[in-house]
DNA sequence: TTTTTTATAGACTGTCAAGTCTATTAATTA
DNA sequence: TAATTAATAGACTTGACAGTCTATAAAAAA
């Protein structure tokens, strides 16, 4: 039996033969859809394909025409699940004010955005595939915290050639940024010891974060 | 059928009855060392109880007769690994030298241990476990993290009370130093983006944490 | 329409692992 | 030493789940 039944091995589609019926786009969108919530949910170990079928209102046996495997479908559902998230959240260009204005909005941002529940999940799945795929932890690199940092990085920079801030690296700047706004409450999530951060506390953290940040480095 | 063949629940033992057999001291470390190295190198799902009983060199049931069920006994061998773990690389007392080399010692000591294979896997384990058991979290952040920030603190008030720093808030600013000597190493270690860090890589981190850490407290 | 190719459904298989059963052996008290 | 209690070993049971097989239906080309 020739392997021409082959699902996507990069998530990407191979190239469609001629004849024969094709494969349906909503059940592939469908699987993945419904694969993702399961292994955000309850991590690799945790999700069955039976569920997965079950979930996206399909035979197991349309899953494994899709997708070659358990660990292909998990991949290809979390390089989707970055994709789809990172983007809308991403760093929206926040009006000319103040210094003090823009960051603490920038923080914000980002400190909602490093503390969510879709974050958190997804921390942990890749922490829990960290030993089997380590192309996973890349492609999640880069779709995610390198684009924030470098997003960060920008509005550092812009801000320095304003003249408003003294950093010679600014790389290690908004790499030490993020690490503040991280402070406890992203270990304290991702270990479970707390499953939620008030607005009022995280709107404190992050005046505690900007007021260091000046410190640092305002000129 | 009585249930007094039972196991310990919180890793003490239950009162020895007056008679019969008693139970083995040597077998039941051998099945606490055997299921925390496979449990630190594997996470809960990837170790089986016949791995377990196998590398403890004893029957599965004796393992089921120390510890009731697995989870009990991932429960017992990860409290026994943290308490095995922390203790001795505790803050050692520095010698009294200036405030930035005692700075630099205390932030090397705690990068290193930070970013350790064995600091990374059990939070890997801790993370793959928040789901299942929320107050092996807190046993956890009690007998670490939380332990080594108390200690930090400690510190910090000492340079304090030399009128050497200058802070407010010392909880806060110990956070914020382990915030920083964490940076981007501890989170790229976790998804195993990394999987080490070179010693001169620690070496300037840490220089860099020290510089900022005395530009936003020094006195 | 006919033919061809392939997606689909649901039953099936084989493996692995958690937890149990039973006979045996070891330690402890009297 | 005899009696008692429980720890031990290894086979066994049960269930879950990854992946496959077979028959059917659907879509595209001729």
């Amino acid at each position: 039996m020739p392997d021409n039944t082959l699902a996507f091995e990069d998530g990407s589609k191979t190239c469609k033969p001629s004849r024969g019926r094709p494969r349906s786009d909503e059940k592939n969108t469908a699987i993945l859809v419904a694969a993702s919530q399961l292994f955000m949910e309850n991590g690799f170990d945790g999700t069955s394909m039976d569920e997965v079928a079950k979930r996206a209102g399909v035979s197991k046996q349309t899953v494994y025409s899709h997708f070659a495997n358990k660990e292909q479908l998990f991949s290809a559902s979390i390089r989707c699940k970055i994709e789809e998230y990172f983007p809308e959240r991403t760093l929206q260009d926040v009006p000319d004010h103040t210094l003090e204005e823009d960051l603490k909005a920038v923080c914000r941002t980002h400190c909602d955005l490093l503390v969510s529940d879709d974050a958190i999940a997804m921390f942990r799945v890749l922490t829990g595939a960290a030993a089997k795929s380590s192309n996973l932890a890349k492609i999640f690199w880069e779709a995610g915290p390198a684009e924030m940092l470098s997003k960060l990085v920008d509005f550092v920079q812009s801000w320095v050639d304003q003249g408003e801030l003294d950093i010679e690296n600014p790389e290690r700047a908004a790499m030490q940024l993020i690490s503040l706004l991280k402070g406890g409450m992203h270990f304290k999530l991702s270990i479970g010891l707390i499953d939620h951060v008030s607005d009022a506390e995280i709107d404190a953290h992050v005046s505690d974060c900007v007021t260091a940040f000046l410190k640092l480095y305002k000129a």
